[in-house]
DNA sequence: AGTCAATCGATAATCGATAATCGTTGATCC
DNA sequence: GGATCAACGATTATCGATTATCGATTGACT
């Protein structure tokens, strides 16, 4: 989409990061006034890039009283993973039935980084090398789907559920088993075993779930992730 | 999202409609001056309706060049048909699910009516009272499924599929059997065996594509779908 | 004559200011 | 004393004009 190029591109994209990594709490207003000061560029531009992040479903939008980024809750987690997972599952359907060699060399390769850096998660704590050489394996996964359309739901899903990660993954207990089922997918998609690889697919992305749902569920009896801090939201922002 | 309000989404609403209709024909360039002077509002207006239909895949954006109405193709058609089919499933899985009498009873009756119009249809040209009795019925297959995303997706492709309905159906053959498996699917969604209903949704939905890639086969194959018709893009406008 | 570069017209992206809308506070009335 | 309504302040939505960018055309140079 060459956004990098535009100044709203580049707005869209900070903001997207914000947001995603949760610096902009879920939940908090944004006024458009406070941004376009902040960012130094017109309204207008923060409109715009608003509209994408609408797109995305980062950022809610209240007529005439702005946006706020959207709230995160066990509950939307709870839909989010089982949308998820079947956009995943679709994804993953139509890999098996297309890849060729190419896609298997590059899913065990995937398969092989990400077992490399596994003992040294087992510290305790997820190393960002760890998270990023997962999300590597989950795109190998898929990587031979040549549906556009689902592709591009998929990687919005991928968006959503980085905010879950940002917030839980810091609190969450310590994943007792990290590599998960990663290798028992690697064999049923190698083999070609496409309802098997989904379902064992499916039980990783559920098993995940489970661990930041516990962590949100918690969160929220304390009152923790209140959405109604709209009268500190500049504090949030900055 | 309350979107009659504002003259934004007023906009929206209008382009949204001509796009669907294909009155605004596919592959044609959406000038954002001469829309803002066809509609008596600003430029900006303009800019924030297309970031919103960009987010419905009905327009594309090209950097520095403005936008165009996303062309259509067998190609996109067939893509779109896979991920539409898999998100139906995933609703009408859930559905079937969670579905209590209530969803049955509306399944039933929605089926109903549309039974009632069958044979009015079968004169040989498809009315618009049987196509809205046909989409309330694919609605109420998938009325109990209550996860907000995957039903948001659904309306996505359902607003995808509009466009091609609007192109093939006037030229398309008529349709054999217009009922098609909706007997057997609301049989075995009632019966909740998910696997058969899925299988017999998909197949339907499988069907009615095919007779529309035909159609659109033929046309490109006579170069009516040529996208670059830039040069009269006025023409092709009002 | 062919190729490359500078210029021109057309169009898109951005901006600053204006108009419209909402929530709140304070005064008035019951 | 409590409730209702009106004006205020804050914030959003919209507009028209300015600036930046693109593609094509023309002109110079090899």
């Amino acid at each position: 989409m060459e956004t990098t190029r535009s100044v709203t591109g580049q707005i869209y994209l900070q903001l997207k990061d914000e947001i995603s990594s949760c610096r902009l709490r879920p939940g908090a207003r944004l006024p458009t006034n406070l941004l376009s000061q902040r960012y130094g560029v017109s309204i207008g531009v923060i409109r715009e890039a608003m509209a994408k992040l609408l797109a995305d479903g980062l950022v809610l939008a209240h007529p005439m009283r702005g946006f706020s980024a959207t709230p995160i809750s066990a509950g939307d987690l709870a839909d989010l993973t089982i949308a998820f997972i079947g956009i995943q599952s679709l994804c993953l359907r139509r890999s098996i039935l297309i890849g060729d060699e190419a896609w298997e060399a590059r899913l065990c390769r995937s398969y092989a980084s990400m077992a490399d850096l596994a003992p040294a998660n087992q510290k305790g704590k997820l190393t960002t090398k760890f998270g990023a050489a997962h999300e590597d394996f989950q795109d190998a996964l898929v990587a031979a789907c040549d549906n556009p359309w689902l592709l591009s739901l998929r990687s919005l899903f991928a968006t959503q559920a980085m905010r879950y990660k940002q917030i839980c993954l810091p609190k969450a207990a310590t994943d007792p088993d990290p590599m998960g089922l990663a290798e028992l997918i690697v064999e049923a998609a190698r083999a070609r075993e496409v309802d098997k690889a989904v379902s064992l697919l499916s039980e990783s992305m559920r098993i995940n779930a489970k661990r930041f749902q516990q962590r949100l569920e918690a969160d929220e009896s304390h009152g923790f992730l209140d959405q109604d801090n709209s009268d500190s939201f500049a504090a949030n922002i900055f």
